[in-house]
Parts: C-alpha cells; sequence; structure tokens
DNA sequence: TCCTTCGCCTAGAGGTTCTATGTGAGAGGA
DNA sequence: TCCTCTCACATAGAACCTCTAGGCGAAGGA
C-alpha cells in the first residue's frame, strides 16, 4: 500500500492493508484486481494497493483461515481467483478494526491539534 | 510502539513512532526516557514506547537533522542525553502529520462504520 | 559492599511493503 | 495464424521499522 504522492516509498500505516481487503469482501467475494480497485476508490485514491503487497497479504489472510479462495471467471472472461470472508475472518476483521480505531485516536491524543488543516470540528459539545 | 495489551506484538501503526516524538518535543526538549512517558501519557497509555524502538528512533532523526542532542542532568540527577527540534525537524512534523491526517480519514472512509464502537455520531447534515 | 533505579545502547529476529520481473490467457486487428 | 494489448496472478530481493533480550555505567540508600 502506497499513498498517491508517494513523498516517501514506505508505508506509515503498516498492517493496515489486510483489515482493509477483509473490510471490503464485506461486501462479496471478490478477486485481487478488483479488491485493489475498490479500496483506492473508497479511499478518494488516497490509499494505492500495489499488487507485490497485495498478493502476499491475499495468501496471508488464506493461510490464517480468515479468507477463503476458489477459481473462478472474472467479468472481464479472465480465469481470477476469487476470495470471501470466512466467519473467523469477520471476527478477526471486527478485531483489527476496533483496534485501529483505538490507535488512531491515541495517535490524534498525542498530536492534539498539530497539523490539523481545519478539517476538525472547534468542538460541538463534547461526548 | 506497541499497545497497552499487545494481542499481536507487533505495530498497526509502523512509522509514526518518529512523528509522536518530534510532536512531543515540541514542547521543549527532553531525554529519551521523558519522551516515552510522555507519548505514553498523552495517549492515555494506549501507546507504549520500548526503548528498543525509542533510540534507534532518536538516532535515525538525529541522523536526518529532525532533532538535536546534547549531554545534561536529568531532574534525577543522572547524565541524560537531552533532545529538542530543530527548524528542519518542525517542517517534517508538519509533513508527517498532514500525511497521517490524510492516510487515517482515508483508512476511516474504507471502513465506514464498521468497526465503530459508538463513538461516531449519527451523521449530523454532513458538510 | 550490595541492591535498586535510572538512563543509554545494541544485536538479532520477525514481519510488511516496495520495486522489478515473469507467466499465461482472452480480445481484436491484419 | 500472428502480433499486441490488457487482465490477472505470482515471486524474489531489498529496505525498513519494531520487538525481544541483553549489556553497560552511575546515583542513592541500607
Amino acid at each position: 500500500m502506497a499513498q498517491g504522492r508517494k513523498p516517501d516509498n514506505r508505508e506509515m500505516v503498516q498492517g493496515t492493508l489486510d483489515m482493509l481487503i477483509l473490510r471490503t469482501l464485506v461486501g462479496g467475494r471478490a478477486h485481487g484486481h478488483t479488491i485493489a480497485q475498490l479500496i483506492e476508490q473508497s479511499s478518494d485514491d488516497v490509499l494505492q494497493v500495489e499488487q507485490g503487497s497485495l498478493y502476499p497479504a491475499l495468501h496471508r489472510l488464506e493461510d490464517r483461515g480468515w479468507v477463503a479462495s476458489s477459481w473462478g471467471t472474472s467479468e472481464n472472461n479472465r480465469t481470477a481467483r476469487f476470495y470471501e470472508l470466512t466467519k473467523a475472518g469477520r471476527g478477526q476483521l471486527t478485531r483489527e478494526a476496533d483496534r485501529w480505531r483505538a490507535m488512531a485516536d491515541a495517535i490524534g491524543r498525542v498530536l492534539g491539534d498539530f497539523g490539523t488543516r481545519g478539517r476538525r470540528k472547534p468542538k460541538e459539545s463534547e461526548g
């Protein structure tokens, strides 16, 4: 996974690709190419999924039993390997998403208002 | 850097430690021990900074000219190396913080409402 | 002296991502 | 048939960060 601009090559959020793949598969089975495109689109092209990251990640997820795969035919009539979420994968996704929220919140707390570009609300009463 | 519970050892947000160190030094010069404690405290103990991550990170930052160090005496009367933010370091922090916000936002968009534990608002008219 | 605490440091392993490259098959034109 | 483009999967090697586990030296109290 890389950013659009890639000012630095290596990724800042290593380890989140697996989570994003699992999240994408909640919408149904898909093959590698499609998964990558969906992640890029739903992130407004901020995240770019490289093949060299994607396929190792898919194999990782399958090894761990979080996705299952089967060969099929793509919408372009090509042979493609389709992946779908397993029950264990759904549980893993829940755990990872919770973990991500906690981490992102914590990092946000450390950063405070530094680096915000006006996208944070002033306060709004809090919860 | 690790989480408090460490369900998995390896870190989900690799590469953010440098940014958090720089952010901490905005408040003034500090030595390693203190930096780690400040990050842990300001994250409400969600983030834990291991020494094996901290010192390589500090050396990295110094090599790149983003912090400067000098020996001194700690509040406990021990010899300690104090770090402070350089001008370049401040610029780097701004860039990294912007990058982080963009990435975190993007990942949030991909996740959608999945994994939220009730901390997101229902909608509120949008912007 | 012994022990604890503070504070710095490093080696090695583990894991993820990137770049670069290779393979095979379908579609379309000549 | 031949050629080329695109789709789709796959791997090797390097680069990078973090963790575990350990070592070193000095201050302070018993």
